[in-house]
RNA sequence: GCGCCUUUAACUCAGCUGGAUAGAGUAACUGCCUUCUAAGCAGUAAGCCAAUGGUUCGAAUCCAUUAAGGCGCGCCA
């Protein structure tokens, strides 16, 4: 029987609704329905490996002081052939669980058994889960937004796998609407400037330097072949030649922030196959829309949203919602995925309840749609906010900070906070102090464990005294605490996933560090009193450094060997 | 004007669907390498949990109001 928290928590579950069960049946307190309580793990460890506020919480039901009711419920508890060894009454009526020693070795002995799969639930088994992220314009190059959206999106889509979902990455490239045209129009006025510099760039199009580069490259290509046809296959051509090349520079950026996708979806296909189209008719087949100012607009109200918005202009070209509404039309419904994941700006929140009335409108199952909006980063530096700007050409780009900044530590300090934080990113810090991330700390105690391991096996070849560990020589708090944290990873991989937050697995990640180093500094592998304790020991450095090693595959940062 | 987010130590943030003396990392100060990596460990100092009311056995946590800051509210995406 695998040994972790999470059957711990269950069996103890159990344990006390029979408690409870037979006090009732004994008429010890009175036939009231149990109400909900909890079983948490104390902060404080002398509060033991469990609580439960279930005395504290049916004070009210039971018409008893809590400490009473503790006291039936110990007495009443059956520990015998579970993993507990006592409880006992605390405070102002917490029942405080103590797991026995033996369920401890079982940890250690699990993990060595499930080595790199240990951690994984099957809580999604079954379900199939799509996570899109990043996304970003194909107009431009990505800014510090996708770094943070790209690095929470990807550890999600990791933990999601853990958690047993059937998961998929998808970008979803806007290579339609008005944005490309805008970049038609950039393309087109540095193409023909090339020509004629009295031609002028619009205020509202695109400055970038980016721009000029792909008029020159195509001028390198094709001279002046397409200054005098018309500007439809001027553009046309121009786009032809820069978007893919674009496209093609954000997969090889994103791969070398480690991220890769299964699906690229393109908005192109859904104006294509009809599926734009369809949005409209059907909303109005259903009688949602109606007409004003010459626009068509959606009655989203209806469906609670705040306000009704347009779904086609009076010029007659939809706006941007209604390719939207048929992308994830697709995923709820055409792909029917049991989970689609969003990861968005913050600024789009108005957003996401018009988009739901919309699927909702259409029959889809817009409750299956969840959006993790990510508040938006801001980059300080000299103590200044940098202000970004996709206009200036000055922004800071996702190739630039990583550039500036080991790809390990960004993927893990874009996951240290929630997304719904504001994000103050110092690139002073990132960039000059970089040993103060946290990512070294816990990559230290990974090399710190790898040498121990190194060492004794290169110094005594007989150090397995016996197959069989006696892993039960381990008592120290030290390494008591190390297995309790250890024994935790799969409840926290299933937490990180069910509130789609990554920053629970960097967290557990350095505080399984921390205990790590609190446990080398106390108890010496390889100078043990015995050679038993020392395999022992040796035993748990190598759970201790499969289980670090597992969180660090999740966020994709690498596990060195030696530092 | 309306909506969303934020406000906890000098700084950056945790605090899990209300629970036991409010935590961590930086920065500051003090110790610890003639033994496995000192990128470490131990310790000290630092807080009116933005403010005021309310809900109850019990509130940093839930509710209301206020204040400060960020972001939205387009026939832009």
């Amino acid at each position: 029987m695998a040994n972790c928290i999470k059957l711990a928590s269950d069996e103890l579950n159990e344990l006390l609704l029979d408690a409870v069960g037979r006090l009732v049946a004994d008429g010890k307190v009175p036939s009231e329905p149990i109400p909900a309580f909890k079983i948490e793990i104390p902060a404080d460890k002398t509060h033991g490996d469990f609580a439960t506020n279930l005395a504290m919480a049916s004070a009210k039901a039971f018409r008893m002081p809590p400490r009473n009711i503790a006291a039936l419920i110990c007495d009443a508890l059956v520990l015998d052939g579970s993993c507990f060894e006592r409880a006992e009454i605390a405070g102002p009526g917490f029942i405080n669980l103590f797991l026995r020693r033996k369920w401890f070795s079982g940890v250690v002995e699990n993990v060595l058994l499930e080595n790199e799969n240990y951690g994984k639930t099957d809580t999604g088994k079954g379900k199939r889960a799509l996570v899109e992220f990043v996304s970003a314009n194909p107009t431009g190059p990505m800014h510090v937004g996708n770094a943070r959206g790209g690095a929470l999106g990807d550890s999600l889509a990791e933990i999601l796998l853990w958690a047993g979902y059937d998961t998929q990455r998808e970008f979803y490239i806007n290579d339609a609407g008005n944005q490309i045209e805008k970049f038609a129009t950039s393309l087109e006025v540095r193409y023909m400037q090339h020509f004629d510099p009295a031609v002028e760039m619009p205020e509202d199009a695109y400055h970038g330097a980016d721009i000029t580069e792909h008029a020159e490259c195509f001028i390198a290509e094709y001279g002046d072949r397409y200054v005098s046809v018309p500007s439809k296959e001027r553009r046309d051509a121009l786009v032809k030649f820069a978007l893919p090349k674009n496209v093609a520079g954000l997969e090889r950026d994103l791969k070398k922030y480690r991220i890769v996708y299964d699906n690229w979806f393109s908005e192109s296909t859904l104006h294509k196959n009809g599926s734009v189209k369809k949005v409209v008719e059907q909303l109005t087949d259903r009688g949602y829309t109606y007409e004003q100012d010459g626009a068509v607009w959606f009655k989203a109200t209806e469906f609670g949203a705040d306000k009704d918005f347009v779904l086609v202009r009076a010029n007659g070209i939809p706006t941007y919602i209604v390719p939207d509404i048929a992308y994830h039309y697709d995923k709820l419904v055409t792909r029917s995925y049991d989970k689609a994941i969003d990861i968005l700006g913050a600024d789009h929140h108005g957003y996401v309840p018009r988009l739901k009335a919309a699927l909702t409108a259409l029959g889809a199952p817009a409750e299956k749609l969840d959006v993790v909006l990510m508040q938006m980063v801001m980059l300080m530096r000299d103590g200044e906010v940098v202000k970004l700007s996709k206009r200036s050409g000055k922004a800071i780009t996702l190739v630039t900070l990583l550039e500036e900044i080991p790809i390990d530590a960004a993927r893990f300090f874009f996951n240290t906070r929630e997304a719904n934080s504001h994000f103050e990113f110092d690139l002073d810090l990132a960039v000059e102090k970089s040993s103060q991330n946290p990512v070294y700390y816990v990559q230290y105690a990974h090399a710190r464990i790898c040498s121990i391991i190194r060492n004794i096996k290169e110094e005594s070849a007989e150090c397995a005294v016996s197959d069989k560990p006696a892993l039960d020589l381990l008592d120290k708090p030290q390494e008591i605490e190390l297995i309790r944290h250890i024994a935790a990873l799969p409840v926290e991989i299933d937490a990180a996933a069910k509130t789609y937050d990554p920053s629970k697995i960097t967290k557990y990640a350095a505080e399984l560090a921390n205990l790590f180093h609190k446990f080398y500094d106390s108890c010496s592998v390889k100078y043990a009193e015995t050679p038993e304790l020392m395999q022992a020991r040796l035993t748990l450095c190598d759970a201790a450094r499969q289980t670090l090693c597992n969180t660090m595959r999740i966020l994709k940062i690498d596990c060195p060997e030696r530092m």
